[in-house]
DNA sequence: CCCATATACTCAGAGTCATAATC
DNA sequence: CGATTATGACTCTGAGTATATGG
């Protein structure tokens, strides 16, 4: 469903022409004023050298969405691009998938167990926490379930996981065979080679999806104060997980509830979606506190932590491996508001506040190896100016048993189409399956470099056959310390949001500067294609506004009659108003003024609706949360005597104090 | 005050990327 | 020993759910 949708905001675009840079000098100059950034190779930066050659558009400094401009031929894009369903072929393809299955036991010889000591990559000294907490273990609802229309007993942990099935019934994960099959395969082996239940067809859950869906009615039910004293009861269990003391400051712990059972709820067309998550206990948990911090207390009677750690070269609290795929982890990190998650954030944006010193080396030295005859740089030169213009993620590798997405590095053929002159369409579905179309205006030197790398080729093989991303990174590396490909998306996120607001903040009120810094937001949020599914009711909601509107519009014509009407001397052709009151007001200075009241509700409502519509696929917060540097959003309030609070909600506002005290002339 | 809609916050899955281990 | 592959740890993501808001 998410994958369905056109993305209306294609950008069209660019047209920044090759060449021109400032003098090499000028990179070497620049210092980095980061000392998080452990700056490598200083040297290596001779490969950014740009030439002298100077063609005035200087708009290589820009943000990304000051490059693009609506290409001509911008039509109806987004309809036309399908997936040109080909023929799979075993193919070029480096087999690279990686042999994961393979992998024999090699039981990681923890030798190499932890380099703490050496004060290198001390995250923490002193590191005191109370452990996680667990889910309460199962309720048997003793609901059976029909199995050929018959009733059948399960034992507890059978029903368990019926239930976590059952659950799941009105949900598009139904749709999906996958899921099903997965879901019988480990639903079977807890009910046992010889069970009634034999295959899922037969299977009849809803009597326990009703059940269900009454519990939930109930608590729905349930008036405030219960709600309220449940809440309460709940805080005070928790309580003492939620706090660690780091470093003697008291911190907030994120996530120390730990994960409870259910059914894998993979993304897209996950292969293990549907698989049964076990659930968790003590004994599956690490822990890492301080050498001389109590051990936290196991929650639960009678057992114990699988081990205890004092590695302060890491910020986990504890971690456990996932249930689903057992070489991951799932750890128990602090909160985002705390001091430790500030200052990485902090770092990140530092970094990327660097690239601004770089770029336009780094767009010229990508630019002339457009045409390089090294194939390698050439994919090299091509990707980077993708994730630069795009904003693409970098694309690493993906096993085959997780969902078929790709990034930069992994692009295929077919996911890029170049239309002549000089366009490419991009179709193809990112991170967490999210669909990427676009159709952009590209350099002429990029559009034949892309008709090269995939001539020849089949549509499933890599677009850039000879890349990766750590090759990728690599290189990227020599041209700034620190540099990958996602401070990118950091940069160029940040730079657009800092570049909108200083050229679209006019005079006005405080709603009307809001408005700006959302249109900017949103701007971000299309460069990082941040999409959320259109809601359920938004065309009832279109819908009601449009209605709602055509009522006002004939209040209007009726209050212009009337008041023509009165100017003649006349009275309103009804006396009565649509809500059976008399009507009053009936001097001509009244019924303008009311005229001119409802035209301007009318108009707002427009507005309104309008938004609406445009946001309907648009996720504003991501961007907010995790590309716009609060230093941008902080110092512009205070310019413009915005409150803070119009733009940062409690969490963020708690997330970003390391930013609050910026200079008011703070620019990214 | 009630309802529905908007916003805030939680959740856990899905990426990125550095480094260690292995080939 | 150089290149891959595996491991580990951290950021980023949209959906789902709870809570606030406002008409």
């Amino acid at each position: 469903m998410r994958d369905g949708q056109p993305n209306k905001y294609s950008n069209m675009s660019n047209k920044r022409p090759p060449g021109e840079i400032k003098s090499s000098n000028q990179l070497s100059v620049k210092k980095p004023k980061l000392s998080s950034v452990t700056a490598p190779t200083n040297k290596k930066q001779a490969s950014v050298k740009p030439e002298p050659k100077a063609e005035d558009d200087d708009d290589d400094h820009l943000p990304i969405s000051q490059r693009i401009k609506k290409s001509p031929t911008s039509e109806s894009k987004s309809s036309s691009i399908k997936k040109t369903t080909k023929v799979v072929s075993s193919s070029v393809k480096k087999v690279n998938k990686k042999s994961k299955k393979v992998m024999k036991n090699s039981k990681y010889s923890k030798s190499s167990k932890v380099p703490p000591s050496s004060g290198e990559g001390k995250k923490w000294n002193k590191l005191e926490h109370n452990g996680v907490i667990f889910p309460p273990p199962y309720k048997p609802h003793g609901i059976k379930m029909l199995y050929k229309g018959k009733p059948v007993d399960l034992t507890p942990e059978q029903e368990e996981v019926a239930t976590m099935f059952a659950v799941m019934l009105d949900t598009d994960y139904m749709n999906k065979p996958r899921f099903k099959e997965n879901f019988f395969g480990d639903w079977k082996k807890i009910l046992g080679k010889n069970h009634v239940i034999q295959n899922l067809e037969d299977c009849d859950f809803t009597p326990i999806y009703e059940w269900h869906q009454s519990e939930k009615e109930k608590k729905k039910q349930m008036t405030t104060e219960e709600k309220k004293a449940l809440k309460e009861e709940k805080l005070k269990q928790e309580e003492k997980y939620m706090w660690a003391w780091v470093d003697g400051k008291k911190e907030k712990v994120g996530n120390f509830r730990v994960e409870p059972p259910g059914l894998f709820r993979g993304r897209g067309e996950h292969p293990k979606m549907g698989k049964l998550k076990k659930r968790i206990r003590p004994c599956d948990i690490t822990i890492n506190i301080g050498k001389d911090a109590p051990i936290p207390e196991c929650p639960v009677p009678g057992e114990r932590w699988k081990e205890v750690r004092h590695d302060n070269t890491v910020t986990w609290l504890a971690f456990w491996n996932d249930p689903i795929n057992p070489k991951e982890f799932k750890y128990v990190f602090l909160a985002a508001s705390s001091t430790l998650k500030g200052l990485s954030d902090k770092e990140k944006y530092e970094k990327a506040r660097l690239l601004k010193d770089y770029i336009q080396g780094i767009r010229a030295a990508y630019t002339k190896n457009f045409a390089s005859k090294d194939p390698t740089k050439k994919q090299i030169a091509v990707a980077t100016y993708l994730i630069d213009k795009l904003a693409l993620r970098a694309g690493n590798e993906k096993d085959d048993d997780e969902a078929d997405t790709v990034g930069c590095c992994t692009l295929k053929v077919e996911n890029v189409e170049p239309v002549p002159p000089n366009i490419l369409k991009f179709d193809f579905l990112g991170k967490d399956s999210i669909r990427y179309q676009n159709e952009v205006e590209v350099e002429a030197a990029v559009f034949k470099a892309i008709q090269q790398f995939r001539s020849g080729k089949e549509g499933s093989s890599d677009l850039f056959d000879l890349l990766d991303t750590s090759k990728l990174n690599a290189h990227l590396k020599e041209l700034m310390p620190g540099l990958t490909a996602k401070v990118f998306r950091t940069y160029n996120a940040s730079i657009t949001l800092d570049d909108m607001l200083s050229r679209e903040t006019k005079g006005g009120d405080v709603a009307e500067k809001v408005v700006v810094y959302q249109h900017a937001n949103k701007e971000v949020a299309i460069i990082c294609n941040h999409q959320r599914t259109v809601s359920k009711s938004h065309s009832a909601q279109m819908l009601r506004l449009n209605e709602k509107i055509e009522e006002l519009k004939a209040v209007v014509e009726e209050l212009k009659s009337d008041l023509s009407r009165v100017k003649k001397g006349k009275p309103p052709l009804k006396s009565k108003n649509a809500d059976g009151k008399p009507k009053r007001n009936l001097n001509p200075e009244s019924l303008e003024k009311k005229i001119a009241q409802t035209n301007a509700k009318i108009e707002k409502m427009e507005r309104d609706k309008e938004t609406k519509e445009d946001l309907k696929t648009v996720a504003l917060g991501t961007s907010k949360i995790n590309y716009l540097d609060p230093r941008i959003t902080v110092a512009w309030c205070k310019r413009h005597e915005v409150p803070i609070e119009k733009i940062f909600n409690k969490s963020l506002l708690a997330k970003f104090t390391w930013a609050m005290d910026v200079d008011p002339s703070f620019r990214f």
